[in-house]
DNA sequence: TGTACATCAGTGAACGCGCGTTCACTGATGTAC
DNA sequence: TGTACATCAGTGAACGCGCGTTCACTGATGTAC
């Protein structure tokens, strides 16, 4: 990986004083240090000890703590993206199953990755004013109005939007916290068919 | 206030040695405190310089950080809930009024005290194994239970409880996170009137 | 009613710790000539 | 191709700060006799 970068040379020194990739390492590391620590406990100094750097070395990529978790929360918000259209390619194409699916995509990522989940959602440690953040946001809220716009055959409603964004994000936020016990305690297909069921339920006119 | 529990004594000394209702005093600063710096800037000391006592005197009536923020969580918990029976007031005794009175009301907590709702629906700092702690939240579980139970006119599902709570409880996050603009930007009758319909519809078969 | 004493609530000095930030430095890279 | 030099990434020591916690203390309260 390393080497590659830099093809001519054979022999790499077993500790080289640049780093190679510093910047996307730190990133993975804020990842653990976030799920070790909490959006709480989280510190600059943890990443680079985790990046087995020194602890001055991140100021050069970031300028300070919260603009490593700016770029965190961004890569972050990419990935709650990519696992939604992942989702969505399980399903089948018709408009109201993509919508259901990335409703469960959602759900998913906020059970797999619970802290990254809470620092782009419950947390203003984020600068979300960077740009880089909220063009990440924004992707993720496109998808959204897109699916439902789809869905309903019409350009969305704010009725519509707001209805099956809360669910999905209730869904999302309440079993990454742990609630729902009853829920979270089916098996995976069981609640799986629930989640998707809710969703379609939340755009379903009263 | 004070002079009352001691109504013998005409002269209250100017600063007396002890503070008369400390525990009481150290949860309000705790709420002032959790406001202004968020979960994550909480401080023991910071409580005690507000309620204006010296820092190692919390210690006495709540062991440490953890225990002042799990009697806080317990306190923002019964408001919550207190908050959801008053808006059920509002409205009209038919079960289903009283089932999306009850969502308003949470999102009106959410709304009201941001800090103290993601105090204790996103933070792992209260101790959630704390008898109190437990008792309001299941208070809260109860009364959501109970009015869905009510309006279904049967045991309440697992479906329709998950239905109910996600969609309040995304509603209720998504917009105390500022999210949702288009809903927040509403004249307040009108987002009233949507979140009531919101909610309805959650629990609508599909 | 008065006195002695145990208990409790709050004080303030002290501690060690991890944090973010600064700074002079050094090693590596890449570019100009 | 070689050399000089600017730029950049990372080092490690140092700083000041606020934090939680400990501890000997003191003032107030309440109870036993």
């Amino acid at each position: 990986m390393h080497s590659q970068s830099h093809p001519d040379k054979a022999i790499e020194p077993s500790t080289p004083y640049h780093h190679g990739d510093l910047r996307a390492a730190l990133i993975k590391a804020a990842e653990a240090e976030l799920t070790d620590k909490g959006v709480e406990g989280f510190s600059l100094r943890g990443c680079a000890k985790r990046a087995g750097v020194s602890h001055a070395a991140p100021a050069h990529h970031f300028g300070d703590t919260r603009g490593l978790l700016t770029a965190l929360a961004a890569e972050g918000f990419r990935r709650f993206v990519a696992t939604q259209y992942e989702t969505m390619t399980e399903a089948e194409p018709h408009p109201q199953a993509q919508l259901a699916a990335s409703g469960l995509g959602y759900v998913r990522f906020a059970l797999a990755r619970p802290a990254l989940f809470r620092l782009i959602f419950s947390s203003d440690r984020p600068n979300f004013d960077n740009e880089e953040l909220c063009n990440a946001a924004e992707a993720a809220y496109g998808l959204l109005v897109e699916n439902v716009t789809a869905t309903c055959g019409a350009p969305a409603t704010i009725d519509d939007i707001a209805a099956v964004w809360s669910t999905a994000h209730g869904l999302a936020d309440l079993l990454s916290a742990g609630r729902l016990k009853d829920v979270l305690a089916m098996p995976e297909a069981e609640r799986d068919a629930m989640i998707l069921r809710i969703v379609i339920r939340a755009l379903s006119p009263a």
